[in-house]
DNA sequence: TTTTAAATCTAAATCGATTTAGTAGATTAG
DNA sequence: CTAATCTACTAAATCGATTTAGATTTAAAA
């Protein structure tokens, strides 16, 4: 019943030629090798007829290539990297290639665990949103010259590739959005993650609020904090402690989750009149009610340049290819929530 | 610069050892092959002194075995797949696998294509959302006594392992939910593809509406409506041609997803007093304003027993070891969209 | 006719681990 | 004192493709 699967092998010794040309012909080098029309069709007719599929495990032990991409989200669950991660995974097939995702919960640890499993496979380049802790992690990939594109942060200090969005300028157009629509105490819920991304975020929120001489307001979760459940109390609390507060800006889309979760239960009415913006655009926002502000980041764009980095990175002498560095404009989606209810 | 990877053989050779005792020792074989303790010892030293990691590569291609699974989804971008995907992970990884996600859109083809590449990769085993035409292609890979789980649906003519939910119950229930608060006039939206999952979603609703004699009104949206701006229209003009309708149950995430926008912006009042139940439950639907009740599936014990029935069947001899079919109770969370308001 | 060149094709090494079938040498048994 | 049995290890084949470095054969040139 068991279906033999053919080898190279196989067809050389049917048709009595040997491995090599079976290969040269398979791999399109026939002609290039001097190899006649007449054998050239004839092996390939074969190969054809009985459906050969080179095994792509001896093919990776020989050529050191295993044509596939590692993509190391923080998280496939959430909607953000769902989302990309869906777009890379197309134009990676289309361009013969195949991803393996997984999520590295923001956690050195593992990241640095997850890349370690990977070495020993031979794949093809990473796709990475690093952990604080990898910079040498990384730094070492690229001296192994093995193709490393970051995604979504960097290292300020560490010359890579990457692409990210202008999140300082994002995060103060979205403040001052806010403020020209005439919110006056702004507070930023955040992580306490130190990324650049969630950094530059701050510094953004900070130079708007300076501007306009009000002030800062800033909650810190920790990413860490396992429990939702503990999340949200920490967000409510702070609410509960800032009665002052008129607007928010949430850096990233999964405590804005939280955050309106934590609204809809215990302030429903404060809600109605609180502005709120958010990072990481996506359609629940758009048919929340209210409607929710949103930092929308050019995913297909973002995508698109990430394997473009990665393929070309792939190509050699790997040394000579310049380091690429791409900064994405984010787009303010204005919706209902920030503009003031009366 | 470029670090060089040791090899079993650089070992072999520092040691003055053959390769044969090196593996059988690393293998954790080295008692077992008779191997003495002084030896074991020295090689275990060594092997962690130079932070050898054994090539995958070569071993799966010596082994037939790869450690990777590959886990075909319909869209990792929707929300029900990225979160059963991330559980998935998980799991795989805590057990030395690795994961292969990719998205078949539906699409026979694309599914086919998906597999036939994997299968010259000694992929371990496959946890598969199967489109209705690759039947056979799942037939054949089992054939090829190749790990096979499907699951969301299954093909009632093959004998499979598989994890589903009762969706012909969810449906009754949730249909029956909507009828005992007072919904009279109860449309059912869905998709046109033929999966058990969906026509068993469609007969527990018809169950309900006849066991209590009210109209059946079944909008089906193709699947392959490739613009969400379509979509929403053949959806808008559906309740626009059924004013009578008071409620509605979506049968899957995307399209409550469309339905819910389309309501936002064109019936906002209407909205407010249909029933609205959904298939697929996440956060933003218990944050919609209203919260939506929704059919919930138990994801985390689904993808446990996803993995389960994999590693298992892993073992041999395959043959003997039984098929499992598990169907998972889904739970309905009732919640505001559920409930007449006056 | 010999030499050179061109056209075709192939043997064998290689990638790095696993595994089968042994081989020495020490020990014990008869 | 020889044979049988252990103990501790290893040579070489293997997985299936790629690739280097030739080997034939034929045709053209000298």
């Amino acid at each position: 019943m068991k279906k033999k699967r053919y080898s190279l092998k196989d067809i050389a010794n049917s048709l009595n030629v040997s491995a090599t040309t079976v290969s040269f012909v398979l791999s399109g080098k026939g002609k290039e090798k001097g190899i006649s029309d007449g054998l050239i069709q004839k092996i390939t007719d074969f190969a054809k007829k009985i459906d050969y599929k080179p095994n792509q495990v001896a093919r990776s032990l020989r050529t050191g290539k295993s044509k596939i991409i590692v993509c190391m989200v923080e998280d496939i669950s959430n909607v953000f990297f769902a989302k990309i991660a869906r777009l890379i995974e197309d134009i990676a097939y289309e361009k013969g290639y195949k991803v393996l995702f997984c999520s590295n919960e923001n956690k050195d640890e593992k990241a640095k665990e997850l890349i370690s499993l990977f070495s020993d496979r031979q794949v093809d380049g990473y796709i990475i949103t690093p952990t604080i802790g990898i910079r040498d992690t990384i730094k070492s990939l690229m001296d192994e010259e093995v193709p490393v594109v970051l995604f979504d942060r960097y290292f300020p200090d560490l010359e890579t590739n990457y692409v990210v969005v202008n999140n300082q300028d994002s995060a103060y157009n979205a403040t001052i959005h806010l403020i020209n629509n005439q919110f006056k105490n702004i507070a930023l819920v955040t992580t306490d993650v130190e990324q650049t991304s969630i950094s530059q975020r701050i510094k953004g929120y900070k130079e708007a609020i300076n501007e306009y001489g009000y002030n800062q307001c800033v909650l810190s979760v920790s990413y860490e904090e396992k429990s939702p459940e503990n999340k949200k109390k920490i967000i409510r609390n702070f609410f509960l402690e800032n009665p002052q507060l008129d607007a928010v800006l949430f850096a990233t889309n999964h405590l804005t989750q939280a955050g309106l979760e934590v609204f809809k239960k215990d302030f429903p009415d404060r809600m109605k009149k609180l502005g709120i913006l958010t990072f990481d655009d996506n359609v629940f926002f758009k048919i929340h009610t209210p409607s929710i502000s949103a930092v929308s980041q050019p995913l297909k764009q973002m995508a698109e340049e990430l394997m473009n980095i990665v393929l070309n990175s792939m190509k050699k002498p790997s040394r000579s290819i310049p380091l690429r560095q791409v900064v994405f404009l984010t787009e303010l989606k204005i919706r209902d929530s920030s503009f003031v209810v009366d």
